[in-house]
RNA sequence: GGUGCCAUCGCCAAGCGGUAAGGCCGUGGCCUGCAAAGCCACUAUCCCCAGUUCAAAUCUGGGUGGCACCUCCA
């Protein structure tokens, strides 16, 4: 397996630091809202890696955190009047719902902030024994990022003292610019707090992840985890933070890779709420099928933007339809994968997840499936074997693993489907009777529906257009 | 101002020095009562300029045009 190191910015060889083991944590969602397509695909990239390196027999470890204290959260709560819980509760299990639309497996280890409070303030103390940390007046901790004499080595930013070409706000209490809170003392009128050895207050946004990390991983002497994710833009300051206090707090790095997914645009533009182009996955999900939504989202390579438009989508749906076509010829058991076609599958994902690579030789197993049915359609070995390799893209991308025909008819509901089959059932006798009039004029009454026919040598099914 | 990324057929998108994968769309054909689906066939010299090399979309230098990070952000 190759993957893309973002820190050496370069392609290189995954080794894990102990045997068959990878452990890998991903930077999740702050809850304080419904989720986007950038949560999406940040989720479903790492969601092929995991899926990759079991399918390479690696036995992966996941961890995924839940930012449920922060600014956000505390405004969200001061403008809906409802409680902390109420509130991070409520997107936590929105999230989760989408993500289950979209196929993405469920971490192993799934923390929160608020229920990881002892090991953040135990980090803290440490960090301020270790005099890599200072209290300012009025209660704030900050990291003293001059100690850490590695700072910068994880994103290469150079952050100037000077720094008036710079957007940054200068603090007046950091002692240094490149400096960062890792405890926020309450304000006078506040009053979601926490107790610590250094007064109430909230975590930094950098701590959490940090002190999760160490809580549930363990690593070896030089890294405590293998593989560190997240978005592209976490990368600095977020990531350069969490990398400065862990190596300072255990005197080992955090992690031995970094991973960081691409971003999804909207007109050749960072989808984001300060632009007000956001898409929520759950709108999406209200006119695309979660599989089909999740196919478009990973078509394209991790790192790359991902531009997002309908068309796009809907020319990608077409190209999921054919590997359900496909399915749709074949019988509901199947037998052992091609191994040859598993090999070109797995070798396309272990060059740093090669998307683009694997889906060709998908389309192009699709292809010769086809083809080979057209020549001997009562091969059932072949059959099976074909099933056996759809079987082994659903394990491997999340993609396929529905019924064939009932993938074509999702979202007609009940009564329609009765209406449907009569229909049919009546064009049917008019086929039989010859009269091509009528079976035509029927057929145009479903596609006015949305319904199309497509006449087989078993019988007439039907799909949604 | 600093730091990066990107530019390949109408559209999406691989390629990482050896002579342009794949999908969508389009055209012609087979199949079909007609269709749909499927199958077959056809469709690019890689933003511009210069250089290195026997050989460059791929490397180097210079342009041009996008995008991102340096502020909460996936």
């Amino acid at each position: 397996m190759v993957i893309f190191d973002s820190v050496k910015k370069e392609k290189v060889e995954f080794a894990p630091i102990k045997g068959n083991e990878v452990s890998i944590y991903l930077c999740g969602p702050t809850v304080y809202d419904d989720a986007h397509l950038g949560h999406a695909r940040s989720s479903l990239s790492f969601d092929i890696l995991v899926r990759t390196l079991k399918a390479l027999r690696y036995n992966v470890t996941l961890c995924k955190n839940f930012t449920d204290i922060d600014d956000k959260i505390i405004a969200k709560v001061k403008q809906s009047g409802k409680s902390l819980s109420e509130i991070t509760e409520l997107y936590t299990q929105r999230y989760l719902d989408d993500m289950d639309a979209l196929g993405v497996q469920r971490a192993d280890i799934e923390p929160k902030a608020t229920e990881s409070m002892d090991a953040i303030r135990d980090m803290i103390v440490k960090l301020i024994q270790k005099d890599f940390a200072y209290v300012v007046e009025g209660g704030d901790v900050y990291f003293d990022s001059s100690k850490d004499a590695h700072y910068g080595s994880i994103s290469h930013q150079v952050v100037e003292d000077s720094a008036t070409q710079s957007r940054i706000e200068h603090t007046s209490h950091k002692r240094n610019p490149k400096d960062f809170a890792l405890w926020k003392a309450c304000a006078k009128d506040e009053t979601i707090c926490f107790d610590s050895p250094f007064g109430e207050g909230r975590p930094g946004w950098h701590i959490e992840c940090s002190a999760m990390i160490d809580k549930h991983f363990c690593g070896n002497e030089d890294y405590t985890i293998d593989i560190h994710g997240g978005g592209a833009d976490l990368l600095f300051p977020h990531h350069e933070n969490e990398a400065a206090q862990s190596r300072c707090h255990s005197g080992k790095e955090v992690a031995k890779y970094w991973m960081h997914n691409g971003f999804v645009q909207i007109d050749g533009e960072k989808m984001s709420k300060s632009l007000g182009n956001s898409f929520f996955i759950k709108d999406a999900l209200k006119a695309y099928d979660g599989e089909v939504l999740r196919f478009y989202l990973i078509s394209v390579h991790y790192r790359n933007d991902f531009n997002f438009n309908e068309e796009d989508l809907q020319a990608s749906k077409k190209r999921l339809d054919k590997l359900y076509r496909l399915k749709k010829r074949l019988p509901s058991s199947g037998s052992s994968v091609n191994k040859a076609f598993k090999n070109k599958l797995l070798e396309a994902m272990s060059d740093d997840l090669n998307i683009s690579k694997a889906l060709s030789v998908i389309d192009e197993m699709v292809g010769e499936g086809n083809e080979a049915l057209d020549r001997d359609s009562k091969n059932k070995a072949l059959k099976k074997e074909l099933l056996s390799n759809i079987e082994f893209i659903e394990e491997l991308l999340g993609i396929g693993g529905k019924e064939a025909v009932s993938y074509f008819q999702i979202g007609v509901d009940e009564t329609t489907k009765a209406t449907i089959e009569r229909v049919l059932e009546e064009r049917n006798l008019a086929k039989k009777a010859k009269d091509f009039a009528q079976a035509d004029a029927l057929r145009e009454q479903l596609m006015a529906m949305g319904i199309a026919i497509m006449d087989t040598p078993t019988g007439s099914v039907w799909e949604r257009v």
